[in-house]
DNA sequence: GCAAGGTC
């Protein structure tokens, strides 16, 4: 039997309809599928199923100082076992194997780590290595036909990564949070790819905070061509400004002083034409974009609206449902063996751009683009032939595949023209213009025009707006309809965008395709950036400052740089993986040399900011601080930080987590809050302020308490708390505690309408333009409740809206009742999902 | 309960 081991299911399986010419059968082994015809049999990994880590002796953090990571033994352990399993049942009974993981180094150490597991059953069966960039059939087969070995220098490279990444990454991370006492769920972390993405974060946010904005004017005026009495000026008017030569002979138009734009815009008020000095036309040539890596998705996928995760969770349900190609990838270069007519034709059925797609048919050459990146890991992100139908997918998803599929027609759509007018006039002054600065006042206008539409015709995601200046000849006078003096401040640079960080991670080569975007989620997770564009907590300060400090490699690039040149030299067999391992450890030994006199000063820094990152203002009762703390049962609150001596508090929202504002109250000097909850995210503004209103405000009754109302006579009233949030609730709270959710803003209108079924009256909810019928309370409750149930699954990471279906179809309807299921029961139910993916959730949902 | 890298 001849065993083909790929990277991950989908490839399996697409690999074995190649190789079988589509006539398989699919089997379960140790609840993984296994893709069989002849005496051939196909698995797919799920990527790494072993993971590098240390013996169990070192797992607690307190017994084991951190320097002693060091130089433990590090061993490779399974991770998923049902993968494992699976693999040696069936390499026992192999006579050959094929090693089909991806074509990159991480593709070679999985491969490698195949091979071993194989060996530990079967010590002779041969093990073959192919490779193919993309699973089609000239390169699948090709690949079969020319088989090769497993590069094991190059896995060797891959470990080395393994390795070091552990060591730095484990022993740092513990010596940061034992030195803070932050054990538990807050631990501090740091490594070589979160280090520096941090550091990005932190750099930019001291330029800003460092920035001094600096005054300066510009001058605008409207032009008018004068011929054609008919002209009107709200419609043919075109913008002019103001512009000089500096210094340095280079062209200005910033004004740094406020008396020389005061004196330039009097002159140019007073003026009553302006001559055409010079008229200029280029012609350029707008090229269509190349195709779509990772990186350039996420690019267009945030200029429509979607976060990375959510561009890459919509791409990855794309992908698996057969769509579009691999999302994970950083080639920008179509692969030969892709006929683009074919697929232009395939999709030239589909709706919404069926007919865009028939329209490059008729080009006599269909020559794609192509991008600097040229890699052999997966195909460039294109569209497959297969065609969704409507009702298959999502808006969201239709808009990502939409993207995906107009990206594709331009990258084999002609070049977009240009033509681009820039005019400059004279201004002539009237008599009554003072000479102060008796230099020529010249205006510039620039125009463009698109003049052949060219790929912008399929790909609507580019601007192609078009400024307006007239046909004008030199010589030609302009009447001046309005001008303007405008102050303005230079502005400090700008927080990075997420997609924008990924392009700087990629363009300073740390982190991959596949986790740069996970990375800035760890950041999220970690407590050290906030809000979106994320903005450096003063946690995150402080691990970048004592990092610069006593472990500046963890905070740069060039720790990846040079962990890129040892692997390239263990791959070239150049180096050895245990000297580029032993360096790496000597070189972290004499970190933590420095670094464990400081432990005290470490500690104190991190400690302090991680209170001020928490610290609200002045205690009304004690003076002292107050600050955001959470509860033993997991909420969170406002407390004095004199406590227990002052007990004082304030409640907060029990939805989100609190993000302190820079914002200050001005009755109690605290700081706002805001509630950071995903979609429902809202300012809560002062607690303090909070808390008084709802002590201000009266409850009112709008009906009788259906748990206790005939027995005790509680009544239902429409109730503030000191939280912020309202509810509807019995007036015996707390000896009944029957509620039912309002909104938490709006005013709330008790109509006359009365509901049959439990006699109360229906709400309306004034907020914004349009009122909100919510109806009667209980009614809207339930209704909300069986619409939470379903929206529910997705919340867990992994679950999309089709897997999220599935689940339901399989009877499995919200969170607790996917905890409660069997794992191999349920991935006998759900297609496509093995037991430990159904493990991995379970785990996520704890 | 650490990293970063696969995959989902």
């Amino acid at each position: 039997m001849e065993l083909i081991v790929t990277e991950k299911d989908n490839a399996a399986r697409r690999l074995s309809e190649i190789l079988s010419n589509g006539d398989f059968d699919t089997e379960r082994r140790a609840g993984v599928n296994v893709y069989r015809w002849g005496g051939t049999r196909c698995i797919g990994l799920s990527g790494h199923v072993v993971a590098v880590d240390f013996p169990p002796e070192y797992d607690d953090w307190r017994d084991v100082e951190p320097v002693e990571l060091i130089d433990a033994p590090v061993r490779k352990r399974p991770t998923q076992e049902g993968i494992v399993r699976a693999l040696r049942l069936l390499s026992r009974d192999a006579d050959r194997v094929v090693i089909a993981t991806d074509y990159d180094r991480e593709g070679e150490l999985i491969g490698k780590e195949a091979y071993e597991l194989i060996r530990e059953v079967n010590e002779d069966v041969p093990v073959d290595r192919v490779r193919f960039s993309s699973i089609t059939e000239n390169e699948v087969r090709g690949a079969f036909e020319d088989r090769d070995e497993i590069d094991f220098d190059l896995a060797a490279a891959g470990e080395a990564r393994q390795i070091i990444d552990l060591i730095w990454g484990a022993s740092l991370t513990r010596f940061l949070s034992l030195s803070a006492r932050q054990l538990g769920d807050d631990f501090i972390s740091v490594g070589r790819v979160q280090g520096p993405t941090l550091k990005l974060i932190v750099d930019r946010e001291r330029e800003i905070e460092a920035f001094d904005p600096e005054d300066y004017w510009e001058l605008f005026a409207d032009l008018l061509k004068r011929e054609g009495a008919e002209s009107d000026p709200d419609k043919d008017a075109f913008d002019a400004q103001y512009f000089y030569e500096d210094d340095d002979g280079t062209e200005a138009e910033r004004v740094w002083d406020e008396a020389t734009a005061e004196a330039v815009y009097g002159r140019l008020r007073e003026a009553e034409a302006a001559t055409v000095s010079s008229v200029r036309r280029r012609r350029r040539t707008d090229e269509p974009p190349a195709p779509f890596n990772t990186t350039q998705f996420i690019r267009a996928a945030s200029s429509i609206g979607y976060s990375a995760q959510r561009a890459m969770s919509i791409a990855e349900d794309l992908y698996t449902a057969g769509f579009i190609t691999y999302p994970r990838t950083d080639n920008t270069v179509y692969p030969e063996d892709l006929d683009e007519r074919e697929l232009l034709e395939e999709l030239s059925m589909g709706r919404e751009f069926g007919d865009d797609a028939e329209s490059l048919l008729e080009l006599d050459d269909i020559e794609p683009t192509e991008g600097d990146e040229e890699t052999t890991d997966h195909p460039p992100i294109h569209p497959t032939g297969e065609l969704p139908a409507a009702s298959e997918l999502s808006d969201d998803e239709w808009e990502v595949y939409e993207l995906v599929v107009r990206r594709f027609l331009a990258t084999c759509a002609p070049d977009a023209e240009w033509e681009h007018l820039r005019v400059v006039t004279e201004v002539e002054e009237g008599d009554d213009a003072v000479g102060i600065d008796e230099g020529l006042l010249r205006l510039k206008s620039n125009g463009k025009r698109l003049t052949e539409e060219g790929y912008h015709a399929v790909y609507p995601y580019f601007s192609t707006n078009e400024s307006y200046v007239p046909d004008v000849t030199e010589g030609e006078a302009l009447g001046i309809v309005e001008t303007a003096l405008e102050a303005k401040q230079t502005q400090p640079p700008r927080r990075y965008g997420q997609s924008r960080l990924i392009e700087t991670m990629e363009d300073m080569g740390i982190g991959t395709k596949a986790t740069r975007h996970d990375v800035i989620q760890k950041l999220y997770d970690r407590g050290y950036i906030e809000s979106d564009p994320p903005r450096p907590t003063g946690l995150a300060k402080a691990v970048v400052e004592a990092s610069e400090e006593f472990a500046d490699r963890i905070v740069s690039d060039e720790m990846t740089a040079q962990l890129e040149a040892d692997m390239q030299a263990i791959a070239s067999g150049e180096k050895e993986f245990d000297e580029v391992a032993d360096e790496s450890r000597e070189m972290l030994s004499r970190v933590f040399e420095e670094l464990v006199d400081s432990r005290e000063e470490v500690g104190d820094h991190l400690q302090k900011s991680l209170k001020a990152d928490k610290q609200l203002g002045p205690c009304p009762e004690c003076g002292d601080t107050l600050l955001v703390r959470k509860s033993r049962a997991g909420s969170y609150f406002v407390g004095c930080d004199g406590y227990p001596e002052c007990e004082y508090t304030l409640p907060l929202p029990s939805t989100g987590k609190p993000l302190i504002l820079d914002e200050v109250c001005d009755d109690h000097g605290l700081n706002h809050v805001k509630m950071l909850a995903g979609r429902k995210t809202f300012v809560h503004g002062c607690p303090q302020c909070q808390a008084d209103e709802a002590d201000e405000e009266e409850d009112e009754v709008i009906g009788e308490c259906p748990d206790c109302g005939e027995e005790h006579g509680g009544d239902l009233a429409i109730k503030r708390l000191r939280s912020g949030s309202r509810l509807v609730g019995c007036t015996r709270y707390p000896d009944c505690d029957y509620s039912l959710p309002l909104p938490r803003r709006g005013e709330i209108e008790v109509t006359d309408e009365t509901c049959e079924e439990h006699d109360l009256p229906h709400l309306v909810v004034h907020s914004g333009d349009e009122p909100w019928e919510l109806g009667c309370p209980i009614c809207n409750y339930r209704e909300y409740q069986s619409r939470q149930a379903g929206s529910e699954l997705e919340t867990i990471d992994g679950i999309g809206e089709k897997t999220a279906e599935k689940l339901k179809d399989a009877g499995v309807n919200d969170v607790s009742s996917l905890k409660e299921m069997e794992p191999d029961a349920l991935a006998e139910q759900v297609d496509g999902i093995g037991p430990d993916t159904v493990r991995d959730w379970q785990a996520k949902a704890d």
